[in-house]
DNA sequence: AAACACTCCAACCGCGACACC
DNA sequence: AGGTGTCGCGGTTGGAGTGTT
């Protein structure tokens, strides 16, 4: 047996909205409030031959007044990538950190921009002087890919080639950022071992770190700033589509 | 100018969660 | 405790608009 339907398909309009639907819903929304009955009564009691859930999503995404029309800022790109690298398609979370900002205007945002940007393979965009990669730096490109004989390859975020040597040559067990001190506990390999070796290296957009080869596994948990979710896995050079699914760390547009 | 391809986003759909009886 | 109704969410789709050939 399956759910019954919210209403009769057959008796309500679908698709796009008048104008006068439009301002009929909104004058009945701004008068009568949305908690005066509820969603599935409301188009009745408003005159509107719609559905309530329509209803429901034309004022939540379109009328309400504290809509944020227009193009995304650079800011509120970061804060999706960001949010979106720890928590996944979470939409109303994301959303709710973007005042103004609709769950389907965050998702269809992703979808249409965001994600095609992460997905296109242009290395070498490190921005040193903001010390963040741009999107499209994050996956190294194919013949990269190709000539390190690093196991894994992944840029780390905010991470420039001095800061992450302070782990070779200096203090082995804590890593550097930022004029901060982390332990390398985080990680789980034996950074004894660590080898400075370029073939080992990992790549940093136009920069390489030297690493162990047998580094298979980080945790960014505890680094300031960066409110990490849970490992990063990573076996084998991994692909943009396995970038995309295991890394985690945040994002920085141009 | 026409046909086709592609992009973008509003809207729809189905499902899980929750509240209420 | 279980059934029913509603809400809210995330995935998907349809079609208008735009770009390309």
């Amino acid at each position: 047996m399956g759910r019954t339907p919210c209403c009769d398909k057959t008796k309500v309009k679908r698709g796009q909205w008048s104008p006068e639907e439009d301002e009929i819903l909104k004058n009945y929304i701004l008068k009568y409030g949305t908690s005066a009955g509820n969603w599935i009564t409301l188009p009745h009691r408003a005159g509107l031959k719609r559905c309530g859930k329509s209803c429901r999503l034309r004022w939540l995404n379109y009328l309400r007044p504290d809509i944020k029309l227009g193009n995304f800022t650079r800011e509120e790109d970061n804060i999706i990538c960001s949010l979106y690298t720890q928590l996944g398609s979470r939409w109303s979370i994301i959303a709710s950190k973007l005042p103004g900002r609709t769950d389907n205007d965050v998702k269809n945002h992703w979808n249409t921009k965001l994600k095609k940007k992460l997905l296109t393979p242009n290395a070498n965009n490190f921005d040193d002087s903001k010390q963040v990669f741009h999107s499209s730096s994050m996956i190294p490109k194919e013949e990269e890919q190709q000539a390190a004989y690093s196991p894994i390859q992944f840029p780390f975020p905010n991470w420039d080639s001095a800061g992450f040597s302070s782990i070779l040559n200096n203090n082995k067990n804590m890593v550097q950022h930022d004029q901060k001190q982390f332990p390398l506990s985080r990680f789980t390999q034996d950074y004894s071992k660590i080898s400075t070796s370029r073939e080992e290296s990992m790549i940093f957009g136009s920069s390489s770190v030297e690493m162990h080869e047998n580094i298979d596994l980080a945790w960014f948990n505890t680094f300031e700033g960066f409110p990490m979710g849970d490992e990063i896995m990573g076996a084998g050079i991994w692909n943009q589509q396995s970038v995309l699914e295991d890394i985690d760390f945040p994002v920085t547009f141009s």
